[in-house]
Formats: structure tokens, sequence, C-alpha cells
DNA sequence: CATTGTTCTATCGGTAACCGAGAGAACGAC
DNA sequence: GTCGTTCTCTCGGTTACCGATAGAACAATG
């Protein structure tokens, strides 16, 4: 019920989730705080939205997964890229230039 | 089933319509030639998608309707944004700049 | 006149992503 | 032993978008 609404740009959750493990496998929680961190609260996601993605992405064979303990000493799955996952990244954020020029485009340019 | 998915930027078709309707009043189909021409083919949407937005921006008074004839000589109802609309559309570009700016910095920055 | 193409409005059911709410396990700290 | 934090995961609901579809009105062609 509060002003904030996701929706404006869906489906970039996949792509900032890639790009995240780009820099080193990561589990999920870190995955998130990571995004949440790296846009300055901008943008967030739910859990509920999280772990979907990331069973997608595995189904997908986009990432691979594997068990291990933290910093915290505590157990997470961990996920890692796979190069599939990162041509994938690429082919992603292509697309997102390409979409966000076009609606920048229009926004900005004269009539 | 081909490739295209325009979930990337979902939620942006209600600010596109307002910001061509900020062009002066248009109809339903007009707006989407325009919006496909404007980006050169790499935004469209299907009238299944536009319709629903314009009912939608008229139930929220954002935009006002009255019909008329086209140049080719067509009935074809107009829709014009109110002032609402143009408030709407101001704080919908401000959100989207600011959304949008957040996932390049995450896209194009240093981990 | 009949037929076809173009312009234009509109609806419906399905799909898929996201979200809130919630359950639960394991570890550290007090 | 209880609490807070970290971490995984599921379920049902909502909602935007889309493909398919229907159809009216006018122009142009034969």
């Amino acid at each position: 019920m509060t002003e904030s609404r996701n929706d404006f740009i869906r489906g970039t959750l996949e792509m900032l989730v890639l790009r995240v493990l780009d820099f080193g496998p990561m589990h999920g929680w870190g995955i998130s705080e990571r995004i949440q961190s790296l846009s300055s609260d901008a943008l967030s996601f739910s859990q509920g939205s999280l772990y979907p993605v990331l069973a997608r992405l595995q189904s997908e064979g986009l990432v691979t997964t594997e068990w291990a303990r933290t910093e915290n000493n505590r157990r997470a799955k961990y996920y890692r890229l796979t190069p599939q996952g990162e041509r994938k990244l690429l082919a992603e954020h292509a697309n997102w230039r390409r979409l966000r020029t076009a609606v920048d485009w229009i926004m900005e340019g004269a009539g």
C-alpha cells in the first residue's frame, strides 16, 4: 500500500543477480544485501522474489551451487556463474542498454 | 516463443503514454505508433496492453477523452493529459531516472 | 457494387514476475 | 536458555503484459 512500485524495472532482478555473481560466488542473502547496498537502497527485493530467480537461474544452467561456510560461520548456499551465465549477463546487459536508451530518447528527446 | 521479452521495462508503458500525450492529444492507435516510431521499433506494445493502460489512466483522472475525427477522417477517441497527468508524468520520470541510474551504477560500476 | 485493405476501438483468458507473510534452522552473545 | 542475527525456502495473491480475437468505418480498387 505504500508508494513503492518495483514494477517499473521488473525483469532486471535476474540481470542484477548475474552481475553481482560476476564479482564472485555469493549466497542468496549476500546477493540481496549487495544489490541494496550498491544502489544506496534505491533497489531492494524481498526474498520471496530472490529465491525463485536463483532457482530459475540454476535450472537454466546459468549458475551452479555449493554449500559452504560464510565469514560468520553460517551454512550458506553459494551461487557461482557458469560460462553460459556470463554470456547471458552480456546479452541482458546489451538488451537493457538498448531499451533504456529507447525510453530515455522518448522521455528526454524532442517530440 | 520468440526472444522478445518486454518484461525488462515493464511498468514504463504508462509513463511513455503520458509522455506522448504531453506532446498533445492523441488517439490510442496513434500513441502506439508514436512510441514505436520514436524508439525506432525498439519499444512496441500490443493493443491488448495499451487499452487497459488508457482505461486506467482515465479512471485515475490523469487523462480525459473526447471523440473526434482523425486526419484520415476516421472516428477516434482522443486522450488529453490533465494537470494531474502532467504531475504524474513528472513523478514517474523522476522515479525512472532514479531507478535507471541505480541499475546502471551496478551494471557499469566497479564491484 | 463488391471486395479488400487500412485505421481504429475494445475485450478476454492466460502467463509470469514480484511480493508479503510466514516457517524454520543454526550460530553467537548475553 | 533466551534472544537477535544470519540464512534458506515456500505459498498464495496480485497485476501488468500479451496473443488472440472481434468488429466498425472509411478508402481504394476492380
